[in-house]
DNA sequence: TTGATGTATGCCTATATAGGCATATAATGT
DNA sequence: ACATTATATGCCTATATAGGCATACATCAA
């Protein structure tokens, strides 16, 4: 077996690096597909597929102008990754290692207290 | 060709949604393989496995204790995601959509300025 | 040593999918 | 209508990998 649709699963579409480069790169401002192409050093088609991917996790919105498809960033649909990942922010953010600290000291207090409700 | 192996690249790591369970339980404390088991619904070999995915890309460390591996959840390994996705915070939070008003009539004012330099 | 328990590894199969390439579709200009 | 430009789709191949299952390895108990 493999693993969840990559057009299913933002976390799947966005664990492509090309993806995320994409993405990137669109976060600059909307653009047609043949912007990207040199961009990334893909063939055309491949970019079209990524977007495709892009497209159907909501990732990118598209809009037609004459011949061309400009595809522009939608991060609303990044945010489950954001809230996901922020869970594990107390590891690294100092602001939390502070409020730990905190907690430590007034667990401490308690402690020194004499109950013993856990 | 697949992708970036899952065991180099954090995002691949976590893109599989057994995974990201794994760490979610083990956010709420260390734990030895054989209570991940019934927690996941999966056979131990395949817990052994996601455990080894995400030990490569650090996302969890190990302690030996007796014949028991007990595993716990290394929040930093995460953080570039969290940087990444952050970038597009922008688009849901209120605290951007705020500050992009503000922006929005401080360039308002300049154009009714005269000055052009765009 | 022998057996039991906890975990990791190896082999297998099915499947998703990235990229290569040809071609289809669509819009525009002449 | 025809050519040109912009993009999407279809077919192909190679490859990574999730899970099934057997088994190896490691630690502890008797």
């Amino acid at each position: 077996m493999a693993r969840v649709a990559t057009t299913v699963d933002v976390f799947n579409a966005v664990a492509e690096p090309r993806r995320r480069e994409i993405l990137d790169v669109l976060g600059g401002g909307e653009r047609p597909v043949n912007d990207l192409v040199p961009l990334l050093g893909l063939a055309q088609p491949q970019v079209s597929k990524h977007l495709r991917v892009l497209r159907e996790v909501g990732a990118v919105d598209v809009r037609d102008v004459g011949r061309q498809r400009l595809y522009r960033v939608n991060g609303h649909a990044l945010k489950p990754i954001h809230d996901w990942v922020s869970t594990y922010e107390r590891s690294w953010s100092e602001r939390f290692e502070q409020l730990d600290e905190v907690l430590e000291e007034l667990k401490q207090e308690e402690q020194g207290d004499g109950s013993d409700d856990d």
